[in-house]
DNA sequence: TTGTATGCGTTATCAG
DNA sequence: CTGATAACGCATACAA
């Protein structure tokens, strides 16, 4: 043990009898190499390194090879089920290529630099941005720092950058249209954290061009948990002009206004339709099983891949990956 | 630019017209050194590296000050509402020292190794271990790989890794005791995977010391999401001896249960208690509000810190740290 | 006040 | 088949 009790390279090798680099050659270097294996030295370093709990330092590794094998999901709280299948589809992808995956939490943009260190300054070979950050950040110094970026955006266009549109604005605004040709009067919309533009733009569009205006009062911002996006759609509810249909920024708004129109006595979807957004799993089994926009099924197989694919090579033309959101049609709407 | 794109201190030196060294003391150097500022390069060092975009190399700087100021939270999936706070927590306590955090998910056990390289093999100056893994996972790499460690757990005892100690399975023993006081004939019991050990054993040690058996057909194990534990609950209720009590191992089971009675018009707390765990925020705004085992509030400043008094200095004595869980009462039951 | 030299732990190149 | 040796990019002690 050299300083503060890791063990180094250089330990294990002093321990083995031999010199550092054929430990790092035997313990790291693939062995790709012309020559297949030392047979009798090989164990002897093993043994060493093991009895020595040598464990490798992935700063001296990466400076040196230019590769962290790492990869990293940006995201902004709260967290949810979307995030939670992405992350675990990267890592099984990314664990079959000797990678591993980090969540960065981003919650204030005011201090977003400051989260993304560790992709800006670090050595992350690729990193995915999701939706509602690829827009409000600038993603140049992550581009730089990384050989690959993904990013779910409908606007963003940057060369390098590969880049997943969902067509929200359109998605939503074609389940507005849904809503309003079955004859909804007073539609409201629940959104999130009021940064989903593009969601809010297609209710809009699809209420404009249906001749109607924008009522202020049936547009609220939910809070971040399902909670007290219940407590927002009863105060919708119980207000002097109650809405006859929901559209919400996220699966959980919708969840919250199925919770909510239960604890008023308000039926589903008689007297009140539902539309959720992100179509999570859990859509198919609440009760009544919540409409909801999104992709037909979440599979992100073709998108991890086309990050792993630049990271081999950097050059690679900067794909538009689609996957495209529908309507999944439900009892809630 | 030396290599592949990525600014290096060198090329802000040549820009500058300065030294590396020069650079690296008015860029990264604390101004702690004995000299205060020199003015006329500082600036024309500052410019330099602005225009070329230098944005520091994590790997390089960590390998040469043994230091990566970045933390990790180590959670299994899913993610949850309490992992959120957690982290949000965590950040900002390290924002102020200007740290930054990153999210570790461990979604299989067997591949755990992979998972944790960041930490065991990587530069994270602290780790934060969250309940269910602390148990699971063999922490003894972990602690030789990094400054600090911090776990969440009621039996681990390690030498130079703080705890926090949550009574878990006294507090379920409590509640569960609660409402066999309560006259309750039929508690079941709502765990999440099936690995939470501890919270299940305070279930069968409260029906033990009532001298009840315990009856594995009101035992069931939730799945991962809140609408796919609605559908369990379902099935209890829908059974031919129905229970007249829920305990869950998590809010989020609590208020699946709640949902699932509200389906079959079981009146709750009347004919269905339910006590939930983790006593979220949430559990206050549900309807009706959930009883919920738990801290009494989240916080978890004095946890933070501890884990950064231990970043500065490693040979302090373990500590541990009382987060006592309590029942909260509320209308569930 | 600024520059030179050295090393952090590892891997790649090239002799022996 | 193995071992010197030289970087990777940065930070520090020390010399100028």
């Amino acid at each position: 043990m050299t300083r503060e009790g890791r063990t180094t390279l250089r330990d294990v090798a002093e321990a083995a009898g031999v010199s550092v680099a054929t430990c790092s050659y035997v313990l790291s270097g693939r062995a790709d190499r012309t020559t297949p294996l030392p047979e009798p030295t090989r164990k002897r370093v093993e043994d060493a390194a093991r009895r020595l709990g040598y464990k490798g330092n992935t700063a001296a590794r990466s400076l040196r090879r230019q590769r962290s094998e790492l990869i990293a999901i940006v995201y902004a709280p709260p967290v949810s089920p979307w995030l939670d299948h992405l992350t675990w589809e990267c890592e099984d992808i990314a664990a079959a290529r000797g990678y591993s995956v980090i969540g960065v939490p981003v919650r204030r943009l005011d201090r977003a630099a400051q989260s993304l260190r560790v992709i800006t300054r670090g050595h992350v070979d690729g990193a995915i941005f999701t939706p509602v950050l690829s827009d409000d950040l600038d993603l140049t110094a992550a581009r730089r720092s990384t050989r690959a970026l993904m990013a779910f955006s409908d606007s963003l266009r940057m060369p390098g950058v590969d880049v997943v549109r969902n067509n929200v604005r359109t998605a939503l605004a074609e389940a507005t249209t849904y809503l309003i040709d079955a004859g909804r009067e007073r539609i409201a919309y629940l959104s999130h954290t009021g940064v989903q533009e593009d969601r809010y733009l297609g209710y809009v569009d699809a209420l404009e061009q249906a001749g109607r205006e924008v009522d202020p009062a049936l547009v609220r911002v939910g809070a971040a948990s399902r909670e007290d996006a219940v407590l927002v759609v009863r105060e919708l509810l119980d207000g002097p002009n109650p809405p006859d249909a929901v559209v919400s920024e996220s699966d959980r708004g919708g969840f919250a206004a199925l919770q909510a129109a239960a604890d008023r006595g308000v039926k589903v979807p008689d007297d009140l339709a539902v539309i959720g957004t992100g179509n999570t799993r859990e859509a198919t089994n609440s009760m009544p099983s919540l409409t909801s926009v999104g992709m037909h099924q979440l599979d992100f197989t073709e998108m991890v891949e086309a990050l792993f694919a630049r990271i081999d090579d950097p050059t690679l033309p900067a794909r538009e990956l689609l996957m495209p959101w529908v309507l999944n049609h439900r009892a809630s709407a």
